[in-house]
DNA sequence: ACAAAAGTGTTAAGGATACACCCATGA
DNA sequence: TCATGGGTGTATCCTTAACACTTTTGT
């Protein structure tokens, strides 16, 4: 047993700033007798992440071989960094992707997102999150009939060109749920109304 | 530097045969230098593989880093080895999770099926792997539609219960595609017909 | 009154399951 | 001609994007 290849483990971590995504990188070798959420949380303050879930592992440039995590911050939670625009690095590309797919099937925009937020700001976050333009009125419908958005009491008041106060909201779950069963060929589900 | 966690390669591979969903797991441990993919075909015969993919990284009970693929054999290739029926392994049940998530959103049927075959053989192929019954009649629109099957010449004969000829069929693609774009909330693609 | 922002009602389109019915073959 | 397996046509349901219209605020 030569003392082979290295392993190290990656923290992709993403979050909405601004309107932008931004990313930050960090890795550490992963010590001796050491787990992998271990290492993780070397690599990074875990207690930041809303969410975080591997991703893969692959042979680096170094010849390294790293598990690569994917880690999310919400809006209104600070963790400081070498914070970039979620650029062409190939492994902020493959976090992105993975992102991007799980904001449509699944409740990831909680870790996102503050505690409690407008339509509206909800919107901007998965505009810059997905990359593409998403209209409040179906984000805000797709999301409360599926469950994954709670009513809270009260309004925001408006800035100062007016308008209506916006509801505000929240997620219904801080923990990941696959809120869109993609299970195409399945028999068709009776009572499968929310059960919440 | 101690010569800290070992690390292995498993893949679990996964056929259906008989109507049952069968898996097959073998490991062998990183050579130092090497390859995730160079270890994976020496664990098993990458050449009978239709397809693989990487599952995760994971930490096994007796101490090595694992890092585990799915591979997926078709019913007219053969591979021998312990082919046991899909059962509780924790590593065979995640990749069986895998398997059924690909088979409604991917063409990751081509590599479970024979290289032609009628829709009832295709069904029982699908039944085995998902669990639960499908409709003939759905499981061919679904994929036609998607441009995932072709008609090929010629049509099965009728056993000798008789019965209406089947026609054949093939996958149109021998690599894994992502057919059902689950992108909710995307602007509406107007000329978004298979363009093959 | 008017502009601006938020929210609701309604329409339309597409995908998928279910089911009734027609087709082709062997005995 | 009847049983059997295969295939097509059609109806219905559900989800969701689009858009017009109403509501509520500030100036």
């Amino acid at each position: 047993m030569v003392d082979s290849t290295r392993h190290s483990v990656v923290a992709v971590v993403l979050r909405v700033r601004d309107g932008r995504l931004e990313s930050l990188v960090r890795g550490v070798p992963l010590g001796s007798g050491e787990t992998l959420e271990e290492a993780l949380s070397r690599a990074v303050d875990v207690g930041a992440l809303a969410h975080h879930e591997q991703l893969e592992t692959r042979l680096l440039a170094d010849g390294t071989l790293a598990t690569v995590y994917l880690g999310l911050v919400p809006a209104d939670r600070d963790l400081d960094g070498d914070w970039r625009p979620a650029g062409s690095d190939e492994l902020v590309v493959a976090a992105t992707a993975r992102l991007r797919a799980k904001l449509s099937y699944t409740n990831a925009g909680f870790a996102l997102a503050p505690a409690v937020f407008t339509i509206s700001e909800l919107r901007e976050i998965y505009v810059a999150a997905l990359g593409h333009d998403v209209a409040a009125t179906n984000l805000q419908r797709v999301l409360v009939r599926r469950g994954v958005l709670e009513r809270v009491e009260g309004v925001r008041a408006p800035g100062r060109a007016g308008g209506r106060p916006a509801a505000l909201f929240r997620f219904a779950s801080s923990s990941l749920e696959v809120t869109d069963q993609f299970a195409v060929l399945a028999p068709r589900r009776p009572g499968s109304r929310a059960s919440a």
